[in-house]
Formats: C-alpha cells, structure tokens, sequence
RNA sequence: GGUGAGGUGGCUGAGUGGUCGAAAGCACAUCUUUGCUAAAGAUGCGUAGCCUAACCGCUACCGAGGGUUCGAAUCCCUCCCUCACUACCA
C-alpha cells in the first residue's frame, strides 16, 4: 500500500510513476484522494461529537454520584447517539472504500527501475557461464524423464488433473536432493535462517503481500476453512512479522524456506506448456529479508547473488535482467530476474525474481521497526527465490545429458542425491 | 471432538457499569546524587486516527465482531485463540 499522505502532497509525482507501469491509475489516485477527504470530514464530525457525548455522560456520573436529577441531560445526550451512529457509519464506510482502492494501486517502481513499456525492454544485466555445446541433438527433459521414468505426467493427471506431475525414483530423489541442498547452502554459507511454515494461510496474509485482492483467481482457496494454498513461500513466511514491530538490532531478518507452491494460472499463455515449465504445483526455496529502507537496495544486491549461486555451483548458465517499469511485478519497486539456459528447450528459463518492495507490503501487512530515535517506520521486505525447482530440474537434466542418454549430477549434489549419474 | 479455565500496555498483574488509556511491579530512557563493573531518587515511557503551520487538543483501541446503556475493560450474544484434563489420531 501506498502512503495516503504522499498521495495528498504530491498526487502528480505518484501519477507520473504509476504511469511507467503502463496502467492507467490517475483516475484511482483522484478517487482516493476524494474520498479521503469526505472520509476526514465526516471522521471530524464523528470525533467532535463523541467529545460532546463524553463529557456529558461524565457530568451524568458526578451529578448522580450527589443524588441529583439528571433526566433533563440524559435525553439531552441520548439525542446526539442517532447522528453520531449515522455519520459513524458513514465514515467506516469511506475508509474502507478508501482501503479497498489504496489496497488495487500499485508501488511506485523505485527511480533505479528501468522504464519500459514490454518485457522486451528489460535490460540484461550479466551474463554467467556459456551455452554448453552438444555433438548430438540434446533431447529436452520431458524425453529425458520419460526415458529413465522420472517424471510421470499421466500419473499426475490421473490422480489430480493436467499440470500436475508425479517424480518417480531418480526424479523424486533428485528433487529431495535439490532441496536438501539449497536449505543447506542458504543456511549454511548465505546465513539465512530457515523456516518450516503452514501451506495453507488466511486471506490476511495474501493481502499482506498483495497476491489478494487484485489477483484472487490465482491463488487456490479452500472454501470450507476458508484457507488458501500458498502460491509461494513469500506469503508465510514474510507474513511471520506481520503486525509486530521488531527491533532495529534484530534486521535484516533473513529468512529461507522450502514450500511447495500452488497456482491455478487462470488464463496463462504457458499453461500447455509442454513439460515441467508451468504447473499448478511445484517446489521451490524461498529468500525473504526484512530490512531497514536504508539497507534494502544493498540487501537486494545480495539475495540476488545468493539466489544465483546456486546456478553457479551446479554449473549452470544463466543470465539476470532488470525488470523494466512496465514489466515489474504489482508490488515491487525493483526487481532482478534471473533466467537458466535449458538446452532441451533452447531457451532461458525464469527460475528466480529477486524483488525489493519496498514499504510497500509492510505498510499492508502493518510490520514496522523502532528506529534509533525511538521511532516507529515501516520495514522494508523484499524477496527471491532461490531458486524455483521445477525449472531447475529441467536446467540440470537438460544440460547434464550426455550422448548416450545418461545424466551427470554435479559433483556439490552428489552428495545429496547419492549417485553420479543418472543411466 | 468433549469438559473446564482464561485472553488487559514490552513482560508480570490489579481492575465487575461512571472523571480507566487503565493501579502496582519489572524492563527501558533521560536526569540527579553517591560512586567504580552497582545502588538510590526524580521524570518519562503503548498504537493509530482527526484537528493544527506547530504546540495544544480531541477520538478510538483492554482477543475479534455485534448488542444493552446517557455512559462498557467491566453486563449479554457470536466467533477466534491459549492452557489443563479427556477422547481420538499421523
């Protein structure tokens, strides 16, 4: 969420960066600031008269207490109750108009965010490693995984519908693998603390990090509890925090966790997607730091180039781009995308987005920090994956294959998956 | 799931209709005094909103939401959560 008072005094700044996403949210900022201001009149009112209300009701209280008559004033106050319940009401109906749009604007891209209009504009920041070469015909991973039965799609439709897969044997130790060996290197050489969360989560927690309201049909929800499944580990866990205020010497909280996730990709282009490039289900390791606004765009740095470690350490090419003004997610104010080449596919892969968000989800999830001063700010939260597992897996069989169909695993995984090659 | 108890400020914990935003203690901050790895005293110390140039002031918040009342932390209803015992279960 915005702050309601930068769009009071600088509406036309707010409207200008907005305008870079490529949306149209003047008409939005004139409506708030309308209704902020009808909401503030009637909250004044509202206020005075409760004022008036308590006062006399303490006389009552004196003037009873000495055995005195107090009918006159009682009728006298039980009068102001009507018009303080209607312009009452009238004022929470404002405020929560107000929320309810100030909850659909989107943050403000941050002045380093490259502005664009399409994805065909975010620059290319580095480049890691190189295009592995092949003296064969590299098979993609859905062949791969057909061949030595990692990967069963029939059984995942079966049993629950398309876009869900079953990992068999190599490929569900493979997978276990991954994981293992993330969590262990984000905590052990990055110093993240890791955190094992709820898969389900209330709709508070969505808001909080912005995947509710705007983008409901995206998320599965359980009706009967009225729960939803986590679309990423962002949602848990940079809601852990939320309505505290932490200590300055407690930041940056980093945090790192294994989730699976869960989307339902209403109306994706990539949802037929041949393979394991978009399901409705898939793990990933999560990075979530809350910070001081001073430190976030350095930690951001950070959790980026832990996120592509990883792809380093498995040998994996990559590149990072810089989301341009009109490609940037809702929330964020700076975004880094870094993308795995998969031979099989002949194309990069995003397998993590490394996002600074600013105040942005603290101020909707009311997560504030104590200063030096003794003052209350807002947090800074930001977030990365590191890195998606369902993409990676098909990076890592893709670019490990070999002539005669077998697939190397990297020497750091070996350890984790207990075997060399797959054959 | 059943029964019982309970949810008050950073913590402990008073407060069963009237000047309670809430006693007291702890913790914390500043100051004073004595001094040496500390004690004593004074003062201050929740969050948000409205108003204001600012100070001041006002309003709301005692798990959440409703209700009764001139007035609710206090009474009534619903829900959530915690603890204990009990049943069941991975």
């Amino acid at each position: 969420m915005l702050d309601i008072r930068l769009l009071r005094e600088k509406p036309d700044y707010v409207k200008e960066r907005l305008a870079l996403r490529g949306g149209d949210f003047a008409a939005m900022v004139d409506s708030v600031l309308a209704i902020d201001e009808h909401r503030r009149a009637a909250e004044t009112e509202r206020q005075g008269l409760q004022s008036e209300r308590n006062r006399m009701s303490k006389e009552i209280g004196i003037a009873k207490k000495n055995g005195e008559d107090t009918s006159a004033i009682e009728t006298q106050v039980r009068g102001k109750g009507d018009r303080i319940e209607e312009i009452g009401r009238e004022a929470d109906a404002l405020d929560l108009q107000q929320r309810d749009i100030m909850l659909s604007i989107p943050n403000l891209p941050h002045d380093a965010c490259p502005v664009g209009e399409t994805a065909e504009q975010n620059p290319e920041v580095r480049v890691w490693g190189e295009k592995p070469v092949y003296n064969f015909a590299p098979k993609d991973h859905v062949e791969l995984g057909a061949q030595h039965g990692l990967i069963d799609f029939e059984a995942g439709a079966k049993i629950t519908g398309s876009a869900f897969v079953v990992y068999r044997h190599h490929g569900a130790k493979l997978e276990r693998s991954l994981i293992n060996f993330l969590l262990d290197l984000h905590t052990e050489e990055h110093g993240y603390t890791e955190v094992n969360t709820p898969f389900l989560v209330k709709a508070e927690a969505l808001v909080g990090t912005t995947q509710l309201p705007k983008f409901a049909d995206q998320v599965f929800h359980c009706e009967n509890d009225n729960l939803y499944l986590v679309p990423t580990a962002e949602v848990p866990v940079t809601n852990l925090h939320r309505e505290e205020i932490v200590k300055l010497d407690q930041l940056p909280i980093c945090y790192t966790a294994y989730t699976p996730c869960f989307r339902r990709e209403a109306g994706s282009s990539g949802l037929g997607t041949r393979g394991l490039i978009r399901m409705h289900q898939f793990d990933k390791i999560e990075l979530v730091k809350i910070t001081t606004p001073e430190t976030s765009m350095a930690e951001l740095e950070k959790l980026t180039l832990n996120a592509e470690k990883v792809l380093q350490i498995l040998g994996l090419h990559y590149r990072v781009i810089e989301l341009c003004t009109g490609d940037i997610g809702f929330g964020s104010a700076l975004t880094y995308d870094i993308e795995v080449w998969a031979p099989g596919q002949g194309t990069y892969l995003e397998v993590s987005s490394c996002s600074n968000f600013g105040d942005y989800q603290a101020r909707r999830m009311n997560l504030r920090y104590k200063d030096e001063n003794g003052k209350n700010r807002f947090c800074h939260t930001l977030n990365g994956s590191g890195t998606a597992l369902a993409r990676l897996f098909v990076a890592l069989v893709e670019t490990y294959q070999q002539a005669d169909g077998s697939i190397k695993i990297p020497a750091p995984l070996q350890r984790y998956f207990g075997k060399e090659t797959i054959e």
